[in-house]
Order: structure tokens, then sequence, then C-alpha cells
DNA sequence: AACAATCCCAACCGCGAGATT
DNA sequence: AAATCTCGCGGTTGGGATTGT
């Protein structure tokens, strides 16, 4: 498999925090022109970024159904519970909290989630000898987040098929916050096999 | 007030895998 | 069938903001 030349260090392009011009530019590039082809996008957008620098601003920072700000306490408890079933798979659990990106449930996670597992981790040793590992799930976490179904073992799978849902559409079939966690998962599931 | 330590999060990097040529 | 392209994922890092001494 061949590595993505984009983001080559001998090409002249910018790094680091974006300018509220860059992201500009590119919110009226993907506005007229939409999303894909992140490879080209920055050139035909005259951005001196790579696609991949693009990609992520887009999905994390600019898009239009980005959610920011304070994450409540029942998206925590769903954050909770789809790591207990899903472990560090940041964009299945992404898919399920609308608005919230991969990389912002990761980022809470490891600044504050897996601090306060790991108190309780710790808190619960002198009761039990069990020890769960967050990066290994299908392993028996310890109360208080113990789950009483099986672990499912999703595939994630890229879906390269532009699907244009409106916003109208995507309203009319909102994903429940609180969903049960392993009907989620089993859906994933079969959603990666269908494709 | 000044400095150090810690926290937080946007962004980068390397890799795997599907799509395309 | 093999090589290459492109995308998306998860781990890691850099640096600004905040807190502690």
């Amino acid at each position: 498999m061949g590595r993505s030349p984009c983001c080559s260090k001998d090409e002249d392009l910018k790094r680091g925090a974006w300018t509220a011009e860059e992201d500009k530019i590119l919110i009226d590039y993907i506005r007229v022109h939409g999303h894909g082809r992140w490879r080209n996008l920055p050139q035909k957008a005259g951005l001196k970024r790579c696609g991949k620098s693009c990609r992520l601003r887009w999905l994390n920072y600019l898009g239009p159904d980005i959610k920011r700000g304070n994450i409540s306490s029942d998206e925590e408890e769903l954050i909770i519970r789809l790591h207990n079933l899903l472990g560090n798979r940041w964009s299945l659990i992404a898919g399920r909290l609308p608005g919230r990106t991969d990389n912002e449930i990761k980022n809470y996670w490891n600044t504050n989630l897996s601090k306060r597992m790991k108190d309780n981790k710790d808190h619960n040793k002198e009761t039990t000898t069990s020890s769960w590992n967050p990066k290994h799930p299908q392993t028996e976490p310890t109360p208080p987040f113990k789950i009483d179904f099986p672990v499912i073992r999703t595939k994630a799978t890229k879906c390269s098929k532009q699907l244009l849902i409106n916003n109208n559409a995507r309203q009319s079939t909102p994903v429940p916050l609180l969903l049960d966690a392993s009907a989620a998962a089993a859906a994933d599931d079969s959603e990666a096999k269908q494709q």
C-alpha cells in the first residue's frame, strides 16, 4: 500500500494553527464546491495547506454540524458506556454523539475521563483484584462501569460514495442520545458488513 | 509579580485499507 | 494482479491558557 505523498515536507506548505482568513477560504470553497477530493482542494481553494490538514480542520472545527462547548453529563455517560463497549474507537463513538468529533471525544477522554476511570480503578482495587484495561475492552470492566452485555467488536469501513443528505432529512431521523450501546454497535457491525 | 508546573485541545504524523489505474 | 492514490483513524505533540508556589 502506498503512503500518501500528501503533506510532503519539501512543499511550501503552511503548518500550525489556522487563521480566520484561512478558515473563511476553506468554508467558502466547501460551501460552493462541497468537500471530497481533499488532496486537490487546497490547491483549488488557494490554500497553502495539505489536503489532510484541510480535512481535519473542516471535520473537527468548521463543519456546520459541529457542536462545540461543554460535554453534558448525558454525553459523558454515553462516552463511558461506548468506550467500555468499543474501546478507543473514537470515530465510532463520535458517530453516536451528534455534533461531536472523534478528536474532541478523544481529547475529552484523555484529559478527563481516563483520569477519572483510573481513580475509580484505584479505588476499586481496594475491594477487588480485577483490573480492566481501557485499551482492551474485551476484558471485563470494573464496577461502577460494569456492563452486562457482550462486547461486540465492529469493523469501521470507509464509505467512498458521497451521500448528499440534506439537513431536513437528517433531522427527521435524529440519533437518540442515550440509545442502547449494544444495539448501536450491532448496527455499526451490520452496516460494515453491508459495505 | 514572576516563574514553574500542569492542563487542555488543535493540529500533526504514521499507518492501514479500500478505490482506482 | 500489482502499483498507486486517497481517505480516515488513532496516537502523539506543541504551545497557549490556567493554576499553583
